[in-house]
DNA sequence: CAAACTCTGTAACTTAGAGCACACTTTGCC
DNA sequence: GGCAAAGTGTGCTCTAAGTTACAGAGTTTG
């Protein structure tokens, strides 16, 4: 996360026929597509950036709208004293939707976004945009939906960041990511994940080795096993609090 | 903010001729109204609420789209343990841009929306909203513009709790307070500050006095009277740490 | 294999914020 | 006036979280 790539962007246009493959695993969007929606599409640019390309930062402005195709672009604030709180992520069929900020108010944005992985995206023009979101209720719909989830995701932000503990705010961090992997080990170094809470490495290590001695998980460098979906669940809901230090 | 008053809705209709007088004050919205956007309004039914009305809480559904045209709803979430923090508020010529969530995902939303003082709403179905929005391209943006500006205020919010110590964001909220007010005192009383920030009263009090000793500030029962905004400004910018408790 | 680097563990200490308790003051009301 | 309620001030204590500092384990690379 601390090592920031310059900005890289290899320009190709999308052959036509192949929008339908590179949606094809992307229900959400694809639900709602209509032929303005397909149209606007074949008019977008396939871009490709690489891993941990700066994709916005602080005051860049931005005249596009980004549809991820693949791979994955964290979004995330800064802080002056080197901490960082990941907002959310943008994954493929979903739209870059603080460009929408930009785009709609014309308004510079004090976050960043980086491409975790290498990220393909279809970009849209700004008149597209704008031109679809009048004619294709599937897309505007699409759009209101992406924007209002956005917002409940940043409620639910606030509301563990200004009530919940920070070990709180971890093992709840664990559950949904082992519900995602199924149970399979998550790859995260602490520091990154102090990265993903907003808080420092240190904390998060002492947390994670409490969670260990609670039985919850098994650490190793580099990622974290998950041992029983149960304990961990009771510390997630604030069942046993966090055994002293010593 | 803790008595919360039983919800009741007075319904009158909105006599047509009378709507640009409602909402002859709030320029955001005229700006962009077009045809079709003030015949979604004709439709729309006046709705008046006392003060402290509930207006949606925890799970309540809500299959109408309001705006506001007179007082003011605090939009906020509540711990378990009596803490509040508010998230917004929508003051006349907005809308309750939280509906939307309910209107368009059809998802519940934890959070809860009081009337401040009495307020009167134009009360808009779920129908037409999507019909005017697919017509209308000023309130197709005027809805847009809202959702990306409370997106982004949600991520000032964010930002401050992981990173901003609460005497620093306890004074940024005067300093916009008092901008507002054009420099006249602030009626409020500490642990409604306290329910503004999600903090408590006593820590409120604490730092306040604070201020007041550094001159920003001169307290009294119910209100907080600015000093010297150059100070105030010195210290919402983290100069001077707050000096010790003794 | 040795050096350099990354990651983790953890002890000691500091600080911010919360919670409790209680005194005091202002306001409003009978 | 006198009582109740609401609001404020503040000391004390407690705990969550951050900071500093360093040791050691694992990984990579020359």
């Amino acid at each position: 996360m601390s090592t920031l790539a310059t900005p890289v962007a290899n320009l190709q246009v999308a052959p036509s026929d192949k929008l339908h493959d590179l949606l094809a695993d992307y229900p959400d969007l694809l639900e709602q597509a209509d032929t303005h929606c397909w149209a606007m599409l074949e008019t977008a640019k396939l871009h490709t950036f690489d891993a941990n390309t700066v994709m916005f930062s602080e005051n860049m402005e931005c005249k596009h709208l980004m549809l991820v195709v693949e791979g994955t672009v964290r979004v995330f604030k800064d802080s002056d004293e080197g901490r960082e709180m990941t907002l959310y992520r943008v994954e493929p069929g979903e739209l870059c939707i603080h460009n929408l900020n930009n785009l709609v108010n014309g308004m510079p944005y004090p976050i960043m976004a980086q491409a975790e992985t290498s990220v393909r995206g279809l970009v849209i023009s700004r008149s597209e945009f704008h031109n679809t979101m009048s004619k294709s209720d599937g897309f505007r719909n699409y759009v209101l939906r992406s924007l209002t989830e956005r917002l409940a995701n940043m409620v639910n932000l606030v509301s563990g960041l200004a009530f919940d503990r920070l070990d709180l705010r971890i093992a709840c961090w664990l559950q949904t990511q082992f519900e995602r992997n199924c149970g399979r080990p998550i790859a995260i170094t602490h520091s990154d994940l102090g990265h993903e809470l907003g808080t420092t490495r240190e904390m998060v290590s002492r947390i994670l080795k409490d969670f260990e001695h609670k039985r919850c998980i098994k650490l190793s460098r580099g990622s974290i096993h998950l041992n029983c979906k149960h304990t961990l669940k009771l510390v997630s809901q604030g069942k046993g609090k966090r055994t002293s230090r010593g």
